[in-house]
DNA sequence: CTCATTTATTAGGCATGCCTAACAACATAG
DNA sequence: CTATGTTGTTAGGCATGCCTAATAAATGAG
């Protein structure tokens, strides 16, 4: 009934983030999230539609209850690994998330659980994504892109949608992390950058990245 | 020239133990140990030696330098996992085998240091055998089996060859761990158990299990 | 010395997951 | 409406690592 693997978990894992940031999910986006052919995706889609953890329909790719059940184990099992290696092993928040795209399938449910109770039940990640408790529950604050504040507004930083370790290093260089409060000073026309004010020091932030950073 | 996968890791770390235990590696004697068939452990064998990391002569299977060099490598991932997880994340010794069988390939270079450093750089793991340094230097006590002591002799226990999580329960209830000194009352004869004193209790011991434990 | 057991290998398969090349199906721009 | 591009799938392969059955070679017991 269970039958999973680490590329199914990975798989899983990515439908799961994929279809929270834009619905549908195709093949073909999941291919280049993977990095992967697409028809080595197409297959692998039939195989987990017929292990029932997928459903594959006109509207693409959808997971199951059940499929959604493992990838937010997956899930949990990687943002806790990231809080493990930042909180406890002193990595920085840009060095976390290829290690822990590792540990996320060689961690049993015992060391899930001992690495929570350590960390004294965290409720995000280093970059401010909500961890699924181990009922697999997740609670969603409301946010919006930064991009979307207009001028004189100001928010609380609540997660920060980006991997890539440059991006990250820069970002911590001006402060851009969660819990931190911005305010928007001046809205560039023409899809150019914001002008933005963080812990009295001002920065321009391309619109890109700056949607990518969710306040609240 | 590297070409390393999670199995020939695997591979290797066994032989290494293997013929820490005893000389020579045989196929089956591999084949047991990694609960394999011999046939599927004559191809492998065939291919490590042609990556020139073990090598097959009449007298048994032995590592070449490269092929002892990633053996200690992965050694060190897993005894320093196993540190990790009874000091920091509060398993019993008998609880990190499995655990840290699935860790040890899923750590990187930088995890590996990261552990060592807010561990103290540990010298052993928590059945006391030595963890190899970075640079893979090895320091390895003189020791004998606990079976091999007379009635009146004494010894301090360095470390413990088991990983059966049963007996290493049953092990830790007599108190029968590193750093702990043992007394040896009595031998019975005809390979009967011995009569051992432990923080003044007593208790008999099979020769079998005694012969696990090594002292000084 | 011979028969039997253990030990190692060859032969032939299979599952998993990946690939490229080729094709089909659809949207859309001109 | 046709040409072009995007998207998805089939077809055919390949590498990794495992298996069983059969065979060959070495060891040991009577």
């Amino acid at each position: 009934m269970e039958a999973d693997t680490p590329r199914i978990e990975e798989y899983l894992e990515s439908i799961y983030k994929l279809q929270q940031e834009k619905h549908p999910v195709s093949t073909s986006r999941l291919a280049e999230h993977l990095k992967l052919s697409p028809p080595s995706v197409s297959e692998m889609i039939r195989k987990l539609a017929g292990k029932d953890l997928i459903s594959h329909s006109e509207k693409g790719i959808c997971l199951t209850e059940h499929g959604k059940t493992i990838a937010k184990k997956v899930i949990r099992r990687h943002r806790l690994s990231e809080r493990l290696l930042t909180d406890i092993l002193g990595f920085k928040w840009d060095e976390v998330h290829e290690e822990a795209c590792r540990l996320e399938h060689a961690i049993s449910p015992e060391m899930e659980e001992r690495i929570s109770e350590s960390l004294g039940n965290p409720k995000t990640c280093p970059h401010g994504h909500p961890i699924p408790d181990k009922d697999g529950v997740l609670i969603t604050e409301k946010v919006r892109p930064l991009s979307e504040l207009k001028a004189a507004q100001k928010g609380i930083i609540v997660s920060v949608f980006e991997e890539d370790p440059k991006m990250l290093q820069y970002l911590a260089t001006l402060g851009l992390m969660p819990d931190v409060c911005v305010r928007v000073e001046e809205v560039a026309p023409f899809g150019g950058p914001l002008i933005v004010c963080v812990s009295g020091s001002r920065y321009a932030l391309g619109r890109e990245v700056a949607s990518k950073i969710k306040v609240k």
